[in-house]
DNA sequence: CAATACGGCTGAAACGTTTCATGGCTGGGC
DNA sequence: GCCCAGCCATGAAACGTTTCAGCCGTATTG
């Protein structure tokens, strides 16, 4: 029953286990000769290495941790995806944990990541501060924030600019008319979805400095010039946030029926959603319940997944690299765990890019 | 650097190691007080388990291994979910892999899986047969296959009826009236392209040998009783192939080239895709070739993913019930190792359902 | 030919737990 | 006042590796 070990393949093969060690860990200084008998004692037992007590001897394990806030979410098995793929080429494993977007689920992950002595820990984490992720740190596992800025210099993250897909979002929006926008989101201890509304935040609060100015200069007629007929062009740009539990397709599809049952005047014409999942599931549920894409709402998302430029309406979004995030990510800890002290914390931010679709665009 | 001990500990609050040990497993077999001061001295050292020397020395370890086909698949990553949440409620971890649907890949993973000495393994082969998963079984751990029929009876598994479902959606596709249907799936070693399959050759038999009992009896007049004036209802139903090499989004896409291609006469009006994120890749490639659907060609997958019925046009699919998959088959799995040597393999299989959306409904 | 180097192997210690036999102390029953 | 039971705590063995000092014999060098 129980898989055989060294001991039992150094008998067999009427070797010392110092030996059959060597076979496993440095075969070339073994002889051809016993090398083979012992290969061949451990074929015959089927032997299989122990991880547990190779880990605990030589104090280093093959894996790193991964904590993401949603596996469902394309936009993370893609990170994960270039995550691994450096692991892989690193000789090491992955072990992917779901927080779900809930503190005491990451919590409970962290702690058994920390039991296992992974060699470094790649998180997205649910909250801007996180006790226990300090006291790992502390305690020396290195970890690399990921999607995620480092607020101080203290330690490694690979981002995106979050703040400045927001302002691309919604100065989209803004220059095809739109002055009542919304902004989809929720979960707001999320760095990235705070982020994304500061943008936004930032890209209207603009536009409505530049609107008063205009009304100002010229009296009478509207501030910004846009194209003709956008509707509600002589209004002032405004943002209501439209709060949502979770970035997925079912807090989406909730959010529509909210936004559908307001009246018209108070409807925001454009909304740009957290991520795409949510923007999804409000297309499904805004046509659902007759509104029309982009004509009653124009919809932006977030991530350019996939599925995005399949959507009912192709899906205008912002796109992340995400394979290359999670590539460079683990780069980082890698650099991270060989250098050990004497490593410098770096912090890496990429430049989303707008993708205009059908979604967002007035015909 | 390192993190404290157990014997650390156990200086600090002027015990055993064994005492502390017992305030980590029995915590009720030691004395308030002292309980009270192990935990004390815990905290100041900031002591963390040492999971590799608990798992040596116990003997088990408190993890299982979830090797997929694909992560990027969101049928995987609900069924992942159910598994994730059995093991939680039982204490335990889980190590997800994704074999990406490549034998080699599948197989270091195994290996890794093994040398960690999970408790148990939750898989979808990449091929049938698997020598590799035939060893590990053998040296004791418990394996349960996911998604995938155990042909001998020799191991538990959990599955959805992959003959009947593809069975359902080719019949549907045949009422509909469709004669020259195409199955579009790939990877033939994977039992769940191939079974659906053989549901969908099942179907199409059945229907072409009454249409040439129709033929026999009635002469000059179509063998089958459809709503009329579908495309080519005189015509002996059949079904072609194409073949693509993995079942993802680019898959489908490119497929949707080569059957724009081809000579209007000789293209199916009527596809069945092993699953939906290679109908969703076809819809989006048909679609960019200037084809319509349902119109020119009707699209069904398998899945029914949250994006099917977000879909551009919302795809008519093979609903399975994702997260039950994972859940019972995580349960199987800690009954198998609960049991150990008495266990009784099982074999659990699910019906699938059929969901008509647009894709496939003639207008 | 002596001195040295080196390749190849051995044996034992150590990693941090769990587990278990052992034993001291306390208090209750007679 | 003695014995026994029950409660707590102890100390050492064991889990399967890696690592390292040391040994033996042969080859190399001057």
């Amino acid at each position: 029953m129980a898989i055989a070990s060294i001991k039992e393949v150094a008998k067999l093969a009427s070797v010392s286990v110092g030996t059959v060690s060597n076979v496993l860990n440095r075969p070339d200084a073994v002889s051809p000769a016993t090398r083979e008998r012992v290969l061949n004692a451990m074929n015959e037992l089927g032997f299989v290495r122990n991880e547990s007590a190779r880990a605990l001897r030589s104090g280093r394990t093959r894996t790193m941790g991964l904590v993401v806030l949603d596996v469902t979410n394309p936009f993370f098995t893609d990170v994960a995806k270039g995550v691994e793929a450096v692991a892989a080429d690193n000789g090491m494993i992955v072990t992917l944990c779901n927080s779900d977007q809930d503190g005491p689920r990451e919590h409970r992950y962290l702690h058994h990541l920390e039991e296992q002595r992974v060699q470094g820990i790649l998180i997205t984490p649910v909250e801007r501060e996180n006790e226990r992720l300090e006291q790992i740190i502390e305690r020396g596992t290195p970890v690399v924030l990921l999607d995620h800025r480092a607020t101080r210099r203290n330690r490694c993250s690979v981002a995106v600019d979050d703040v400045l897909g927001g302002r691309l979002a919604t100065e989209h929006l803004l220059a095809q008319g739109h002055r009542r926008l919304g902004f989809v989101g929720g979960s707001w201890s999320i760095s990235q979805v705070a982020e994304r509304h500061k943008g936004a935040a930032q890209a209207v609060e603009a536009a409505a400095a530049a609107f008063r100015r205009g009304r100002r200069d010229q009296p009478g007629e509207a501030g910004l010039a846009t194209e003709g007929g956008a509707a509600g062009s002589a209004e002032e740009p405004s943002l209501t946030l439209i709060d949502v539990p979770s970035l997925s397709f079912a807090s989406g599809r909730h959010a529509a029926e909210r936004l559908a049952a307001m009246p018209v005047p108070e409807r925001p014409t454009a909304l740009f959603c957290a991520n795409d999942l949510l923007a999804l599931g409000l297309m499904h549920g805004l046509t659902a319940a007759g509104l029309r894409i982009p004509g009653d709402v124009a919809l932006i998302g977030y991530d350019d997944i996939d599925y995005a430029a399949a959507a009912a309406v192709p899906l205008s979004s912002i796109r992340q690299p995400r394979e290359e995030l999670g590539r460079v990510a683990a780069e980082l800890l890698l650099e991270e765990i060989d250098e050990g002290e004497r490593h410098r914390h770096r912090q890496v931010l990429f430049d989303p890019e707008l993708v205009v679709r059908d979604s967002s665009v007035r015909r």
